[in-house]
DNA sequence: TGTACATCAGTGAACGCGCGTTCACTGATGTAC
DNA sequence: TGTACATCAGTGAACGCGCGTTCACTGATGTAC
């Protein structure tokens, strides 16, 4: 019965997963726009009607890669800044290693890396469940910055007077352990390491930058003297 | 004859521009991957065949829109740049300036931005023609920062070791007005100028960043901070 | 100035294609008694 | 343990659609003499 059951759960699953798969398949090699249910049908080999058993319409699909792709990139931010973690690394190195997970991440997985920080596919609207998903990458930083300042090793630049407010509500909202002077240089480090990366993924830097490495780090270190940790 | 013939250059090259326009219409609509010179050739009252006339293939036409973003967005940074020149401003205001109109510039054109600093459009490789107007934007921030230079009044951090041979290549290449010292900072400041953008234009500070304008000023003045402008 | 010819813009039909989604169906798997 | 019934996965045909591109063509505009 519940083993039987289970025998009907497991197929399910690993039918689910398989679609999943094969649409990353299609997604690397034509990218969002062009990912088509009968296209991973047929490489499944299996009627095209037989997807909607699984996802009940192409848009959903999508959004579970969305959700699967958001994940990766957390999961992978948050294990490099456990592994820092548990070697006692500086503030500074749990800094590098998350955002240098994000980077190789990114570049081990241009088109779902697209699929999250590119542009928004058209016609299609992000839903609720990919609100956490897509926060986790910035708790990792949020945890590196507010851990500094609990250790009072924590110096970020004096708050400008007109972002005050802005930065109490952003406290209050998001990050209640850090002090207000550091939230906003930590949101701006946020969306500037996307802007770093992206820009290496999209081919922005080809004829810019030929050693990505090095100048990936000395950049993130600088991101990281902005938010005011030390040792940078 | 000179002016018959221009009658009949003066029609193609409006012809071309209803084209593009109508394209633009659609990116805004549905963004790039679904433009379409049937709905193109439609919406214009003319046979779809007859837009081969003007552009040989979808991809030719979707390149002309690319340049003609790259060259909006670099004239509209250009133009902003020119008049705190005028005015005499400080650096750090030509900087502001400068960044500001591509803000600017993003918020009024939002899927021209993205089909330029989006998500590449899959199976389309940018062709030579967009590499000088996809400059143009970098090159202002060039501009600004070589003028401090030049004023004596820049101050860039210390280059790390391992970038001086990167360093010294992208001043040869790019930038021969500048100390190797602010050639890395900058560049990734323009990447992360683009970061503070995408972010705000795809989305991602939804519910993060109210206050947008004051937080989009700080940001780039932290950024002008981290290649040494004064004032900041 | 007029005429023969060449160039060009635009038409409309057609080719061949792939797509998302629906629907009535078959057959296997699970459930209740 | 066996049987009647319900649930579920998967099929294959069909609907209705839009797409990029080609091609032979018409008629207007420009050119050379």
């Amino acid at each position: 019965m519940s083993t039987v059951r289970g025998v009907r759960e497991r197929a399910r699953a690993e039918i689910t997963a398989a679609i999943k798969d094969e649409a990353k398949k299609q997604l690397a090699a034509e990218g969002a726009a062009k990912l088509s249910l009968r296209a991973v049908a047929r490489e499944l080999g299996m009627a095209s009607s037989a997807l909607y058993r699984y996802f009940p319409s192409r848009d959903e699909l999508l959004t579970a890669l969305i959700v699967d792709a958001y994940d990766s990139v957390g999961a992978a931010a948050e294990a490099a800044h456990r592994a820092a973690l548990a070697e006692d690394a500086p503030h500074l190195a749990r800094w590098l290693a998350a955002t240098r997970a994000v980077r190789g991440w990114a570049l081990a997985h241009p088109h779902e890396y697209a699929l999250i920080y590119g542009s928004p596919v058209p016609g299609y609207t992000a839903p609720q469940a990919t609100i956490g998903p897509a926060a986790r990458v910035g708790l990792v930083l949020i945890t590196v910055v507010a851990d500094a300042h609990r250790a009072g090793e924590l110096a970020p630049p004096p708050l400008a007077g007109d972002l005050r407010a802005e930065a109490e509500r952003q406290v209050a909202d998001l990050a209640p352990d850090l002090p207000p002077e550091a939230v906003a240089p930590l949101i701006a480090a946020w969306s500037q390491l996307f802007g770093l990366v992206s820009f290496e993924i999209f081919g922005q830097f080809h004829r810019v930058v030929d050693d990505r490495e090095v100048f990936f780090r000395e950049a993130v270190t600088a991101l990281a003297r902005t938010v005011g940790l030390p040792g940078a």
